[in-house]
DNA sequence: GAGATATGTCAATATAACTGACCCAAAAAA
DNA sequence: TTTTTTGGGTCAGTTATATTGACATATCTC
């Protein structure tokens, strides 16, 4: 197990160089689309999140974002001056501000992923079901979950 | 081919998700270190490249980080003056920097290191050969080479 | 010698984050 | 019911990292 080629640090370095790739590009490609709307990467990550579970609360996107409020703030803000998303008031606890996406965000949204998608779909097409799978996995065990 | 369940828009967003987690949680990792040096995660991002490919030049790492030259410049002369690499004209080509790490340079490149490994070391230790293996190929075709 | 290339630098600006100090309203606990 | 905690918002200042644009210098190529 100790001589795996992978588990040597040479091997290990690569990998982490390319999990710098592979973010960065994969959020370069929608850049001149945000920049349209005049957003940048925090708008989108904070889309993203929010078409992925409509009606989070402010601290369930601070939890996935793991930024400071302050932070969070300025970016809502901008979403919501610019009518891309809403917040409405909790039912059960009132304290709760639920986060959706209106039809300008939801647009905004498509536009991105259609951008994003391009390139996960072209490595995924070109490789078997199998390595998908397995990159999935992977990809769960170096998050931690 | 058209409906396998990982080419699926939702399944394709939860990747491009989890692309943003792994690179965060991965870089995340040495921050305290790094700051004990007074650096930040360009720093980081230069040193890793520097001990990568050790000698490339200034125009080497400008390739492969993306950014502008003003940019980098700040980035190496903190490195520079920290004595972390250092600068030698290229004997071939004298208009050429080659970049070096120092002593200073490789003790903090080893002590980054030996923080994010854990984290891709777990995961690998606990997926079986193939699946790394095929966790590297899908990546390199995300990244596009 | 002319032009291209590699690097460095000055200055201003943008983006996205941070810390720290507060505030309010609503829920939960005492 | 009073007190404490929680969820959210905000003001102000700062830091980290990037950008654009202009220009300077040395060296290489033709």
């Amino acid at each position: 197990m100790r001589d795996l080629l992978y588990l040597k640090d040479d091997q290990i370095k690569d990998f982490i160089e390319q999990i710098f790739y592979a973010y960065r590009e994969t959020y370069s490609d929608p850049k001149k689309i945000l920049k349209k709307y005049s957003f940048g990467t925090a708008h989108h990550r904070a889309i993203h999140l929010i078409e992925r579970h409509e009606g989070l609360t402010v601290s369930d996107l601070l939890n996935k974002l793991k930024i400071t409020k302050q932070s969070l703030n300025r970016v809502l803000r901008d979403l919501i001056n610019n009518k891309a998303i809403l917040l409405k008031k909790g039912e059960i606890d009132s304290r709760h501000r639920l986060i959706f996406l209106n039809e300008k965000g939801k647009k905004l949204s498509e536009e991105i992923f259609l951008e994003q998608k391009k390139r996960i779909y072209n490595a995924f097409k070109n490789s078997d079901s199998d390595s998908v799978i397995k990159f999935k996995n992977v990809l769960k065990k170096i998050i931690n979950e």
